[in-house]
Order: structure tokens, then sequence, then C-alpha cells
DNA sequence: TGGTGTTTTGCAATCGATTGTCAAGAACGC
DNA sequence: GCGTTCTTGACAATCGATTGCAAAACACCA
């Protein structure tokens, strides 16, 4: 009997298994699955067997057996996107962290095909029957899908904001007074002509910029002028660049609807000779590791990413439990760096 | 008979729409899957019952029947780094493409739990049925696993180095190239004392390594110091932090393992008053979008992420086909920036 | 030896689809 | 009117596990 094992042919399912050991296949599952109705000797000898054909039994057999998949959706719902691009690093900050807290509850993470002009994208991903539940980054201008799928299908939970009476329930910052406090930011350094870099089609970005405004109302200055700003990155760079005549023309600061915009929007304001922030002023949204990290570092919204990941994950497993749970708004804060 | 529905009951298997359209499950199956060979008014009757009481046929039981399961699982064996966190900006960079790929060729994504200690973590991975496939992002120090498994299960690509001799199959850039010319253009610049900052236990990362050591010995210049740094992002900042004193005392320039941690360099020099490229010249690896849009813009060497995930997947679809790809190695390009 | 109680194990139904086989019925020609 | 061909759809096996139920095996005691 040599120790180094050379299996001789593969084991397909239980029921080999189960010829090989000499019992019968639900004697083997249970043994499989070490439950102390079986002898603790054939117990062990099932085991071994599986262990030295490296058999692991089938898991979409078990998960259709039992109903319950250890898998968890993710979706970023891309509806106000031209094209779908998974490169936002907020959403891939938060994905690491929903990952994090996900496997180590034992759950996998499926990231779900948003089909693109499906009216029905949502309902696919849900009724597919493969996961126990879904988590949303985003609410992308898809408020009333997610309404719809959320009165029937519980165990979901979405990155975004919370409007009053809706049914879904929302992990995220107040984006309204995240705005706010970006506007107040910038208006105390004395920027008078406020510019808004991001698409209010999508929800909370749209939260954004009305808070920016309540800002620049209060203060009595106009408006704030809204340029349109995608987040997929191959996008944003020409965006931002032909934006930028506007910002030129008596823009003393910026709200970025994101981290990443405000990037962008430095980087390309330098290639005109234009200082940040003594030129013009620019806020980020986010605050990804990364804004700590850049030259000139960036002032910015904090989102406490992994706050928010370990809420999300949390209100599901209490959803997942039957139980209900409530949405969570996060308070904003300032971190005031080196760019406002 | 109202047209705003108000679906009556949901219907939970073919079995019960079945019986509401007065058919058996069989014809069910072949008309949801619009099969020529149920008559097409009853085809279409079922179809528009099945839309009507919103039923999609559960995945977990059709794929466990046709044994394909339209899953690709895509991994980040993250065996060389202490805490397990996906927050690597490569790694989500190619994350995103590949999930572009996947999807457009209609596969979900699967990103599959590594348990951190179990030897036989892809194992795990690749028997448990859910999935056709496997794309492994990076190597790390599992060169052992992912040959042994590699040898058995056809169906699996991965991000890293190619090594003579080695039985999986690989896409990525020739590092070693890479690295050499990270070192020629900073020796050009007449950085003569140079620093790594990496953790060549990785093997794509050592293979850099190496290849910067081609370089300073082709010039008659002592070997780099290497200065270990992790890819996960909440250490990887202390660390450099901690390189300083190393990094002030006389060395000239440095090459980067990644873009992220040539980043924080250039960010922790600057803490220190060092002018990059002046003082320290800095090379970075991978070329993120980002690294055009940081001040300075960051010289690095070029992986070609998009091109790299197109031929994962490509590689992945002709293995699934059963026929046999060879590994991609992509030659490394050099982009100067302002770094060094 | 028989009765009772406790472990162990096997049998067979089940999860929800797909699909090969075959019979019933329609259409058609002679 | 009968045989032949073609459609259409029902039946039942199958994918690979889990699990309730009941039977078998065994121990123990009177």
């Amino acid at each position: 009997m040599t120790d180094a094992p050379s299996p001789p042919a593969r084991i397909r399912n239980i029921a080999e298994l189960a010829r090989l050991a000499g019992v019968s296949t639900g004697t083997v599952s249970r043994a499989l699955a070490d439950k102390s109705l079986v002898n603790k000797e054939t117990r062990e000898r099932i085991q071994a067997i599986a262990r030295e054909h490296g058999f692991r039994p089938n898991q979409m057999a078990r998960r259709l057996r039992v109903q319950e998949t250890k898998v968890i959706g993710v979706v970023v719902p891309l509806g106000h996107e031209q094209r779908q691009h998974l490169s936002d690093p907020f959403f891939m900050a938060i994905l690491g962290h929903l990952a994090d807290a996900l496997t180590e509850n034992g759950y996998d993470i499926m990231l779900s095909r948003v089909i693109p002009d499906a009216e029905d994208w949502l309902e696919r991903i849900v009724d597919s029957g493969m996961l126990d539940g879904v988590l949303l980054i985003g609410q992308s201008n898809q408020f009333e899908a997610i309404e719809r799928v959320a009165k029937r299908f519980r165990p979901m939970v979405v990155w975004g904001s919370h409007v009053d009476g809706q049914t879904h329930c929302t992990v995220g910052v107040d984006n309204r007074n995240g705005g706010r406090l970006a506007g107040e930011c910038l208006i105390q350094r004395g920027c008078r002509q406020i510019a808004f870099l991001g698409d209010v089609e999508a929800i909370e970005i749209g939260e954004r910029f009305r808070g920016l405004c309540d800002a620049t109302d209060a203060a009595g200055l106009p408006r704030p002028i809204e340029l349109p700003t995608h987040l997929a990155s191959d996008v944003m760079a020409d965006e931002i660049a032909a934006h930028i005549p506007e910002l030129l023309d008596g823009v003393d600061g910026i709200a970025a609807a994101s981290d990443l915009i405000a990037m962008h929007a430095v980087r390309a304001l330098a290639d005109h000779g234009v200082k940040v922030p003594d030129d013009i002023a620019v806020t980020g949204f986010d605050d990804l590791p990364l804004a700590e990290q850049t030259i000139p570092r960036l002032t910015t919204i904090s989102q406490n990413i992994a706050e928010g990941a370990r809420a999300m994950v949390s209100a599901l497993f209490t959803r997942l439990g039957g139980d209900d749970a409530p949405s969570v708004e996060m308070p904003p804060v300032l971190v005031q760096r080196d760019t406002a």
C-alpha cells in the first residue's frame, strides 16, 4: 500500500462512492456531512475514500435539493451609462468589502449579468433561482424597477439614497447633505461660481447636486452649472476635457460627483496651467483610499465604504432570516485636504 | 379582462404552468425554449401565460440537467497576502474587462471563495460543479496548486507569468522583460542606486525583480535593494512609510511592483520633501487608467489590460470547446511620462 | 427465548428542469 | 376505407444530491 496516491479513477457522484464503500447513497451523503447518525467508523471510512479520490459532492445538485444556494448576487445597475463598464473604483472598493463580509459568512458572490435593454433585468436576476439574495450597488435611474421587485422579494439591499415612502432597503450616506457639505466648503473658501461635474440622472448623483444647490441658495449665490460627466472611465477623460472651456470661463470651484471625476478634473486643469486649489478649488465624493494618496490630496466627502458594506451585508442577513431591516442612512463627513 | 395585470398567484415551476395551460411539463419546457417541435399556437399561448405570471424557469435545475452552468469562476489567489482584500485596482480593472467579455458571451461570473488556509482551495472551486471554467488573476505563490489542477481540469486560464514546461495556460506580459525595461529607463535617467518596492514571493512580482536585476547587472550597477511591500492597500501605506529611511539613504531610483505602490511612494516621498523625478525617479507597473491622471503622471510599464482580458476569455472559450489554447505572452511597453 | 430500546442503514421521494421515445391524431394519396 | 407520413404532445428517465421513514441489526434485560 503506497501512501503516494495515484487516484485510480475519479469518482463522479455519491452513487459511485457508495458502491465503492459498499453502502447506500444516503449513508454516503450523511457521512460526508459528518452527521452523527452514521456509525463513526463507517463515516470515517467513507470520508477517507472521498479524500483519497478527491471527491467533492456536486453543489448544483445539493443546492437544488436544499433550496438554498449560498450565493449572493452583486449587481451594478448601469442604466444611465451608455457603455456598461465595471471600472469605477468606488464600485470596486465596495465590492471588495462586500466580498470580504460575504465570504466570511460562507457565501459566494455572483456578478450577475445586466441585460442592458431589458425592462425586466432585475426580475431575471432575482427569479433565476440561483441567488439567495441580491445586493445592488447604486440605484442609477432604475428606481421604478427596484421598487417593483422589492415589493415581493425581500432579501435585497441597495446602496444608494433613501427616499420617503420607498419600499426597498437602502444603505448609503445622505447624499443631499453630502452635496451641501461640499458646497459649503467651497463657498467658505470664497468660491462664487461653482460647477458640478456629474450625471444628475443617477438618483444619488442628483441628490448630491441638489445638496450643492441648497448650499449656493443659502449663500445667495448663483446656481452651480451642471456639466454632465459619466462614470465610465474611458469616456470620462474626454468629457472633462470637453468641459474645460466652460470651467475656464469664470468658474472658481468644482464639486465633482466622485473622487475619480475630481482626480481627472485636477489633472485636466493642471494641463491647462490652472492651479488647484488656488485658481479653482475642487471637491470629490467617496473618499476612496486613493484620495489621500494623490498630489494634491483630495478634499472630499467621505462615504465610509467599509462600514457601508458591513451595514449592507448585515441588513441582507437579517432579511434572509425573514426579519425586516430598515434603511440605513450614514452621515457624510467632509474630509478637508489640499484641493479645497 | 383587464390588461393591467395583478398576477393571481406566482407560478413556482413548469408543472404548475403546465397544469394551467393544460399540457404536460415537457411541452412547457420546449415551448419556453421556443422549440419548433411544439405547435406555434400552443407555444405562444404558453409563453403568454409565463409572461403574464412573470414565470422564469429555475436555473439551478436546468443547469443540473444540462450539465452546463454558464458560470465562470474568477479567482484571485491571495496566498502571499496576509489579509485577503480584493482592493487592488489592477485586479479590479482586469475584472471589469473580464466581466464585459464574459457577459457579452452569455456567461455569469462567480467570485469564488478562497479558503485561506486550505491546501485544496483550487480543487474545491473547480470541483464544486458550479463552474464551467475558471479564470485566475495572478499566480501569487500558488504555482504548485495551479499546476496540479491544470493537469486534469482544462478550462482554466491564468493571468501571470509563463514558465518553461508548465502545464497551465497563462496570459500576461513578459514580466521579466518589463522589469528590465523599468530598470533601463531609470538607469538611462542616471539612477545608480535603485530600490524595488514589492513582494518577490509572488511569481510575477519576482520576475519583475529579476528583470530589474538584469538591467542593473548589464549596466554594472549594484543590485537593487528589495523592500517588501504588499498589495493590500490598507497595509501598503504603512509599509511604504516604514521604508522611507532606507529610500532617503542614497536611493535615486524606485521601481515599484505596481502602479498603486508607485503612487503611494510618490505621495510618501512628497511628504518628506523629496521631488519626483528630480531627487528620486519612480516607475510603476500596470499602466492603470489612473496612471495618466496623477500628478505627476506616472512613468510605467504597460500591461494592456483590456487586450489581456480579451485574450484570457478567448483562450478560455477555445478550451471550453475542447481544443487546446497555448499561453499568450504579451510584450511589455514602457510608457514614459513624468516620474522617470 | 422473547420483548424492548437504541443505533445504523437502506429505500424511495424530492428539488425543477430537459429530452429521447413513442403513441395518438391529422392529413393525404390511392 | 385503408395504409402511410407527418405533427404534436405525453410519459418517464435523468442530472446528483438530501432526508423522512421504516426496517434491520444489535444490545440488554427479564
